[in-house]
DNA sequence: CGACCGGATCTTGTATACAAGTACTGGTTC
DNA sequence: GAACCAGTACTTGTATACAAGATCCGGTCG
């Protein structure tokens, strides 16, 4: 097979390496869900043994992105809109609450930082990732004014379906500037100190994103969960490059 | 070494079964923070090899609840006071928004399975592990009737280093009788319809286990983390059954 | 007596070998 | 032609072997 060695750029390739490409792979839907994948194929690809690719596939198994059956195969799980709404729950709980913790006087390094944020997001013609990325560090910035960043951590780990399903619907609608609005109009409230306002905010902004998915079912099935936990076939299209 | 084939209850231990027994160990605390978990000598006592143990071990530093330093050894992670309040406002963050979705008529098959609870922690005498359980059991019934349940996993993941500092809480303080109150009047508020109440009853709930814990750690600073990232030695007491 | 240096013995990380089980493939049979 | 049956090639789960590094113990030298 051609260029084994594909990703030579690996020096010397321990776990977290392979784990956390294979995530961005899964993320960024460049492993489309449905997708299945060989322990050995992934290892042979990588340049690594079984031992760290399997590894990794455990961790991303407890995350929800792959799903593991034992002697049968791994799989890219497909979206799943109960997970979504999981994920929506648990994500817009953890942001109203941090925005109930607002202290007086927010760290003005952190605002600065977050105006700047807020500028690039509006930037025309701006990349779909690199906005990914931005509106990221917004949602985790306004977490660390309320001193909570770290419960971010297992926001992450657990909208992993969400943030499939946003990207599908970022790619397919209008272009992200609806968004940044809404980031600004969140900032705007949270630096006048009206709580109330930046959490009304929000929950419009996150139902939003949400609202969207239905409307990306609709026209692509084929990503998300059927109705059961069924089982995929070994000869799914093995997307590998 | 005596009974290397010790717990030959092992059928025949996947990881699961491996993960679980070592998570229960640490959360009652049967491995006590701090103790050193080296993965030959848990493979042997447990008559399976490195592999399940070690795979359990990587999903158990995932949750925080073990350490794991490269060529050093992996540890029973102190109580961080840290991750306890992250997980403190996480939950609190979960339970109270899931009251904020309660439907207008309750599922009666779980107000009834509520209530028998609630009965059993009023038990004289209880069993504090028994006890445990049933607390658990109480909150996600609270969420199961808002139709979160599935949220529950998320909070569990993060709440282990909340686990076994409540877990000291209650075996140094008084009877679980108080804390079974609280869950009581918890509840009359949700039978009532009073969300608005019954979040505020939870509320000071959650904060009364959480301020037990600067108690605790007035009393048992070894079980808790000191100040940075300090890395344990390998002479730890290796406490083994 | 104290400081220093080296080997023995641990640790986890990775690679590989074997085991158990599933699914597809091709031939055979009716 | 269609159904069935066995073989083969694949899958993950587990066990083991090897590698790189860190700690600790003991001897040695100043």
């Amino acid at each position: 097979m051609m260029g084994a060695v594909a990703s030579s750029a690996g020096k010397k390739s321990n776990r977290r390496e392979v784990y956390e490409a294979l995530r961005r792979k899964v993320l960024t839907m460049e492993l489309p869900p449905g997708a299945a994948l060989s322990e050995n194929e992934l290892a042979a690809a990588m340049g690594v043994s079984r031992t760290p690719v399997r590894e990794s596939l455990i961790l991303l198994s407890e995350e929800g992105l792959v799903q593991v059956f034992p002697q049968i195969g791994s799989f890219v799980s497909r979206v799943d809109p109960e997970k979504v709404a999981d994920a929506q729950f648990l994500r817009e709980a953890v942001e109203l609450a941090a925005l109930e913790d607002l202290p007086e006087e927010l760290d003005p390094a952190l605002v600065a930082e977050l105006e700047a944020n807020l500028e690039q997001q509006r930037r025309p013609g701006i990349d779909l990732e690199e906005f990914f990325a931005l509106d990221e560090a917004f949602h985790l910035g306004l977490l660390r004014l309320s001193g909570h960043a770290s419960a971010w951590a297992t926001v992450v780990a657990a909208k992993g379906h969400l943030d499939r399903a946003r990207r599908l619907g970022l790619y397919d609608a209008q272009s992200p500037a609806e968004f940044a609005d809404q980031h600004v109009e969140i900032f705007r409230s949270v630096r006048r100190g009206d709580a109330d306002l930046a959490r009304r905010a929000m929950r419009v902004h996150l139902r939003a994103v949400f609202a969207d998915i239905e409307r990306i079912r609709a026209r692509s099935p084929e990503l998300f969960a059927s109705n059961s936990a069924s089982v995929p076939t070994r000869r799914n299209v093995v997307v590998w490059e």
